[in-house]
DNA sequence: ACGAATGTGAAGGATTTTGAACGAAAATGA
DNA sequence: TCATTTTCGTTCAAAATCCTTCACATTCGT
């Protein structure tokens, strides 16, 4: 990769975080640190962004950051942790899909830079992309539900209808033993839809949405092949995923 | 390939990329390093890209195409003026498409409030409705177009199909007498799709871009119902336009 | 068809960029 | 505080890229 891109590269980076450390830089860059280091100069020079003890900090005030990443205040930490992990469950060259919601976001940022083929039904999500070069980004068409920035609707589900996925990472309104449920009826239809188009579903939950019923039923336990949650999670919801063969990664 | 079929080429490539290398534009144009480098050198001359070590840079920069949000879009107060015009042009309850570019995005602004229902292929145009209460928005599907926001492929041309609309308000890269034309195919191929599902078409233009061909051929100016441009527009031009029967709206 | 003008690709040396090594500086933790 | 670990900046040789030159091919006008 030549010099000029992986500055583009970079700056790409910062419109979706605030800091990036030299390690994710040189593997995401393919490079030396050496070489990372001299393009983080040579922006910093440029007034566009700052360098710091272990990388570098976006100039962008948070302001100008996405609404949508303020939703996603709760639970901050342990969201960044399972979109850590869910994102090395992943393997380059596959196709994914994801639904909306703040954690699967997170799980999206994760992804940044990898190479991979992704159908979303979120714009806030489409967004996290859609600078990057190394992913393809399919949108479902569909109705804009408003304030949640996802796509529903007749002709969102007939799209999900001709896509076959290897892998879908789903976020989800609560989990119990009667098995996964949402908050709307829309919703959960396009996602049905999903969960039948994947090979193999990834559910990711922090650990409050455990024994919480949301409004509407949305599929059995056993729809879920893996579910990523937090260390929150207690020892009874461990045992309820893990005894169906489901399993459990808990991030750290 | 000829010297100026290559640098055509050059040029489209740089409608969705920001860099390219030298060794990607050899392959690309099947020509030799040496000639690549001479093209390069060439389109620099004339103020088109900009050649780094390693490649060439677009120069066109970001903000020009995709960065709505931010003012630095050339030309401002005249696409805001023509934004206002166009708006005029439509009534309420009336179904709309809408196409991307920065121009369409004044008119959408000043649709906000309006009762209709709008169709687009464009992100940044979805997110200019998507707090608001009274327009029901659809967003095409497809493959999500790097840096322009916009979706294409055979997604969005297969759901343009599905759909008819009163009003179709669209940019374009240049306007002269041998009709509409823009820089990209794949868009200008879901342009005319959107021409075909709309009973009326509005052109959006400022007066930069009369006289002026851009890289793809899109519809001969018969298509157009009506043009609206801002009052820098030549006499010829108006001349052009209204000598075909088509409404000239001039903004002040 | 012919020569002139322009476009093309290969070869060489000049220049820039890169990655590894190593000592200096900063962060960390007891 | 002090020792340990991590990160940083610099230097240098190797690699990649660039520019120039030149011989050959193609196009154009006569």
């Amino acid at each position: 990769m030549k010099a000029a891109e992986r500055q583009l590269k970079i700056q790409e980076l910062f419109s979706s975080q605030e800091f990036v450390d030299i390690e994710t830089l040189c593997r995401l860059l393919e490079a030396s640190e050496s070489t990372v280091r001299r393009d983080l100069s040579e922006l910093e020079k440029d007034g566009l962004l700052r360098r710091v003890h272990g990388g570098a900090l976006s100039l962008q005030s948070r302001d100008d950051l996405l609404d949508f990443q303020r939703q996603s205040v709760r639970c901050q930490e342990e969201k960044r942790l399972i979109g850590k992990a869910a994102a090395r469950l992943v393997e380059d060259e596959q196709t994914l899909i994801l639904d909306g919601g703040s954690t699967v976001a997170e799980v999206a940022r994760n992804l940044l830079g990898r190479r991979l083929h992704i159908v979303t039904n979120s714009i806030p999500i489409a967004e996290i992309f859609s600078d990057s070069r190394t992913v393809e980004l399919t949108l479902t068409g569909g109705f804009l539900y408003p304030r949640l920035g996802v796509l529903l609707g007749p002709f969102c589900e007939q799209m999900l209808g001709n896509v076959s996925a290897d892998v879908l990472i789903m976020g989800i309104g609560g989990i119990t033993e009667s098995g996964l449920s949402n908050n709307n009826t829309l919703i959960v239809s396009s996602e049905c839809r999903m969960i039948t188009a994947s090979r193999k579903v990834i559910i990711v939950a922090d650990h409050a949405k455990f024994g919480r019923k949301a409004l509407v039923h949305l599929a059995g336990l056993e729809e879920a092949d893996v579910v990523v949650t937090d260390s929150g999670i207690a020892p009874e919801f461990q045992e309820m995923i893990s005894s169906r063969g489901i399993e459990l990664v808990v991030a750290n």
